[in-house]
DNA sequence: CTGTTAGCGCTTTCAA
DNA sequence: TTGAAAGCGCTAACAG
């Protein structure tokens, strides 16, 4: 245990290696390799001397020499559109948490929708060779950094998107459009619309409204109405002029929380009570929703669990030395939480709509 | 340009390194490596002809063994105490576009408010060899966890987190509040309350109170209430209570926005309307509380630029060869935002409160 | 059970 | 302007 500098223990951090931890224990530096790395390999006289010695020199392992020689990071990277919306922070608390307690740590990128930027992430993690990669992309058909994923050889899983080609975590958002409008349905609402961001820019967007347009047509209600808010800033005013007019839908199914949100706010400066005159329901399952007066109905996605789910299969695959494939793609159960935005539509509304007056 | 090896580019990846580019290229591994981090050391045609083959072989430099060598991970550790409150997710936003712009990754650890995972957090990231940690802490005052950052020479700014003695990017809360006490007072109130989380669990709580209860004092309303909810969960049921007796405040002071949200959806239940009979204002600025009808009346921080500027003060120390010290401690300007939640108290509210039937 | 040895891929003097 | 060589700190054979 002889020391082997006189500068006080919190200098001694520059310079702190495996060397250092072996001479003071007295061991080689192998021996304090296996100490941390196994254990059970080391006779436990030593093993305790080891440890006692780098506890004493605050050592802890570097990481880039360890990833360098085993050629494992211990780190994944985490591809979202943003955090903005909380769907997305709250699969990343999931992802999160679930990395820890895995000793793995994250590497997020914001891409903002935009797919130079996801080019450019994809590019970021290879070069910093996480192990593996969860992300969400816009449209996973046509995603070229999956492409790239696979060439470099780095296993990766897709978070909410859902396509046949590709190992994904995800949610049926198409079947549960639809059974949200048989449930408006059932509720006597007949002028539905959907609100939805720009179809193009999102195949879960597509997937949503295709099953919206389904069910529609299923309910025989084949004027089904699409209000594309290509920009959410704009969204809140689009809408509200839309509900302005008499010829305004009862019902409005949003493809993402954030936009049942502004329907909510859309709703009150036309001066419609919800759900009384009108109803709204939304998409994700955010937690503050919860929280709304009214509640909001909407369709939630367990996306905690989402983000769970897709760490796990991506360690058990790293464990198992093969990649994630699409065969074993995990569609997660949603659950329609009824809300208060939601109720049976104003009994003139199918005859004689009542003009608002904001 | 000879090519190595006969497999399809698709598995060139395994191996490579400075030296397959080197060979390829026709020259030393030096001058690959110059290629890349002092192209102006390098001859033009020479240049060329690495980046060519570079690109060729689709090498991408090992971020691992670059950190091993230079002992900079370019990488910067953030501890938040969440991701499900949209302050921290905002601010995590603006730490991620900063660092991205600056080709650093960033490693999110979530405490959830926890000191024995905020511990945990920095061993983590100390192990990792992050070149500088940016954190929130529950009280900047007696953190463990900020000596040992110290002690290993790592550099880090406070978020949010307010103290003398600490480098820290955040806003005058005391301040705030005092000021919206002064605007609720101005405005006719009397019987104003502070909602708040446990006080003993976080520093700007306390510091929010104290400026709340300070300009009570000051404006001669000496029965400053305080409603300390300890946990979220409960917060709805604790206030809607609260707000049915007659005694109840004619406005409260929320010590942040998802206690706001709860005390709105209180306020619903107990059969108040907001602002007409209770006033309610927030503290944060969250995106969405602009989305709400009504509007939610709130302090706002600038969060992403606390993250950015967080971001760019560490990257200047780094840069600069020092850490960043308390004496350079940024104080932001926060904003009032009036919104719709928030008016003159009820005319009778004074003397004879009526009761409310919810 | 423990030590020796040879690199992982890169940067950086020092020479040429 | 370029190359040769020496490690950064660690792990994994292979010996002992």
């Amino acid at each position: 245990m002889q020391g082997h500098y006189t500068r006080p223990i919190e200098n001694d951090f520059i310079g702190m290696s495996i060397h250092r931890v072996a001479s003071h224990a007295g061991v080689s530096p192998a021996t304090v390799s296996r100490a941390f790395n196994a254990p059970h390999l080391v006779a436990s006289a030593t093993l305790a001397r080891v440890l006692e010695s780098a506890d004493a020199l605050s050592f802890v392992p570097n990481a880039s020499a360890r990833t360098l020689r085993t050629q494992r990071s211990r780190s994944l990277g985490v591809v979202l559109p943003t955090l903005l919306n909380p769907v997305f922070a709250e699969c990343l608390e999931g992802i999160a948490e679930r990395a820890r307690a895995a000793g793995h740590a994250i590497v997020p990128l914001v891409t903002e929708y935009r797919t130079a930027l996801e080019r450019e992430a994809i590019e970021h993690l290879m070069a910093r060779s996480v192990d593996g990669v969860i992300l969400t992309v816009a449209s996973a058909g046509r995603c070229a950094s999956l492409g790239r994923l696979r060439q470099g050889r780095v296993p990766y899983v897709l978070a909410y998107n859902r396509h046949r080609g590709q190992p994904c975590v995800s949610v049926d958002g198409e079947a549960a459009c639809a059974e949200i409008v048989r449930w408006l349905v059932g509720l006597g609402h007949r002028r539905i619309a959907m609100v939805s961001g720009t179809l193009s820019a999102s195949d879960r967007a597509r997937q949503r409204h295709r099953g919206f347009a389904r069910a529609m047509v299923a309910a025989g209600l084949a004027q089904a109405e699409l209000l594309e808010v290509p920009f959410m800033q704009a969204a809140t005013q689009a809408l509200t002029e839309r509900l302005r007019r008499a010829s305004r839908p009862t019902a409005l199914l949003c493809s993402n929380d954030l936009l049942a949100l502004r329907s909510l706010r859309a709703a009150a400066l036309a001066g419609l009570q919800v759900p009384q005159q009108l109803s709204v329901v939304g998409f994700d399952g955010i937690a503050l929703g919860e929280e709304l007066s009214p509640q909001l109905s909407t369709v939630v996605q367990p996306s905690r669990e989402i983000g769970e789910r897709c760490v796990d299969w991506l360690l058990e695959s790293l464990a198992a030395g093969t990649a994630p494939g699409p065969e074993s793609s995990l569609s997660l159960p949603y659950r329609i939480r009824a809300g208060e935005s939601c109720a049976a539509p104003p009994a003139r509304s199918s005859s004689t709509p009542t003009r608002s007056t904001a």
